[in-house]
DNA sequence: CGCTCACTTGAAGCAAATCAATTAGTGTGG
DNA sequence: CCACACTAATTGATTTGCTTCAAGTGAGCG
């Protein structure tokens, strides 16, 4: 992360929902003041985690969803053959853990791919709020509808694109979700590894790392490591299979799955 | 489809939720019978659709989902460049159309594999009603839920799986779900194509092919076109990488993606 | 300073795609 | 009812993009 990173973390564990700056992405998008309110009484704001360190397990028993203040998370499935699966990356303003609801446990682990603070709330009460609120309910179901499409989009990656295809579209998405959250849309640190990107992708580190050179022989980028700088946004847009034109700032756009 | 389907067809337009034979699949898990009958009052069961009949496009206003009765629909997105993915294969009792709520139409279109017959539940109606009854809105939020959970299963299979444990992870899954709903797990007609079935799975038509050729060689099944019987389901099991001991009439069991 | 770990680069191998040719169904109209 | 076209599925031969195996390179750190 490049720009408004420290200023969130300044604002610590007190910030109240009203004054986040993440209020447009998370939760209260259309409730009154005073129903914000009350969602703020259940919020918990957790001690921020440290990198490698883990929100919750595979398999544990769900109470909360959580929302991202700063920093990032990924959650990864593993299969019973022992190898992983990279399901999520969550930055801030986005919501993880609604996959547990249907059987009140974990089906993927959550860990921090960097510093990361939370906003816990427990499920229980903001369902009951939601009886109380109709547009934190429906807040609620636009949420998880707009994670099921997101996956689809994410499936459509994995049976039909290419390694340049699936590198292109991961990067052109970061690059509009971090715009949105206030970040450079051109220039980024990624907190995922090489590893962590191949999995997440479909594809090894090493075609990973070819991928990353030949966008660089041709001027799309340049990537030193986990720093990246996008030089023709809208070439790599066209790799990824999206008309250039719709341009990064258009805070609607997000194609990929975030989930 | 094989067993019960004709008796599934004579039941005709006029089968209330509490009588239907789905209806522990479907919606009214855990309702009390006069929510039932409420939620009985909402819902229309619209006319069959012919094998290739659409029941809404991609782009459409959202306004129902929509509860499969008898038949099967998938669902598929389009890319810009124009090429399908098929996301979602739906069976009797199994809910679409969830991933339509969050921008108010449909990411996706939806067309009947065979004559289908369909619940239709108008979603502001469903909103209103799952006000009052706190159960309504818990189902929902649990089939959402679910949804995601089995779309990263899907996730999975497309990264890390070969081609013969996918058409086995497939078929496995299909076989159990057929069972949960009274058909036969190890004999049944496949309502997709070899052309649905390689496009669903990220494989080719071909490939599809060869691994049937495989399959029944190794004795597993027999394949005739759409007619499909399984021999060794164990293998089958073990194949597509899950303890062939949980048998098949596990009904919890669903380990895959229904979308 | 040297160790480790993450990443890069090259060469070889392989699974699935592509290209191509048959065969088996399905439907249509005479 | 059968010839015809048309589509779906199978099978084989070849190509290819990604993986695997292997050998560096360079950044970060005790």
């Amino acid at each position: 992360m490049t720009a408004p990173q420290s200023s969130l973390k300044l604002s610590g564990l007190k910030t109240a929902c009203k004054s986040c700056s993440l209020h447009n992405l998370c939760l209260p998008l259309g409730m009154e003041i005073a129903d914000i309110d009350r969602l703020d009484e259940i919020i918990k704001r957790r001690k921020p985690l440290q990198k490698g360190e883990y929100l919750f397990h595979s398999g544990d028993d769900f109470h909360a969803i959580y929302a991202v203040r700063s920093g990032t998370i990924k959650t990864y499935i593993e299969s019973e053959n022992g190898d992983e699966q990279i399901t999520g990356v969550y930055l801030p303003g986005e919501l993880l853990g609604l996959d547990a609801i249907h059987d009140e446990q974990h089906p993927c682990s959550a860990i921090a791919l960097e510093t990361t603070s939370l906003c816990e709330m427990p499920f229980h009460t903001l369902e009951d709020l939601s009886d109380k609120v109709p547009e934190l309910r429906h807040q609620l179901f636009r949420i998880m509808s707009k994670e099921l499409a997101s996956d689809q989009s994410l499936l459509m990656l994995m049976a039909q694109k290419n390694a340049e295809e699936r590198l292109a579209t991961f990067l052109v998405n970061m690059s509009s979700r971090l715009n949105t959250r206030g970040f450079s849309a051109t220039e980024f640190n990624l907190s995922m590894s090489r590893k962590d990107l191949g999995n997440y992708l479909g594809l090894t580190i090493e075609t990973i790392s070819r991928t990353f050179s030949r966008f660089q022989k041709e001027g799309l980028l340049t990537a030193q490591r986990k720093y990246i700088q996008i030089l023709k946004l809208d070439e790599l847009k066209e790799l990824a299979g999206i008309s250039p034109h719709c341009t990064s700032s258009a805070s609607e756009w997000e194609p990929m799955a975030q989930k």
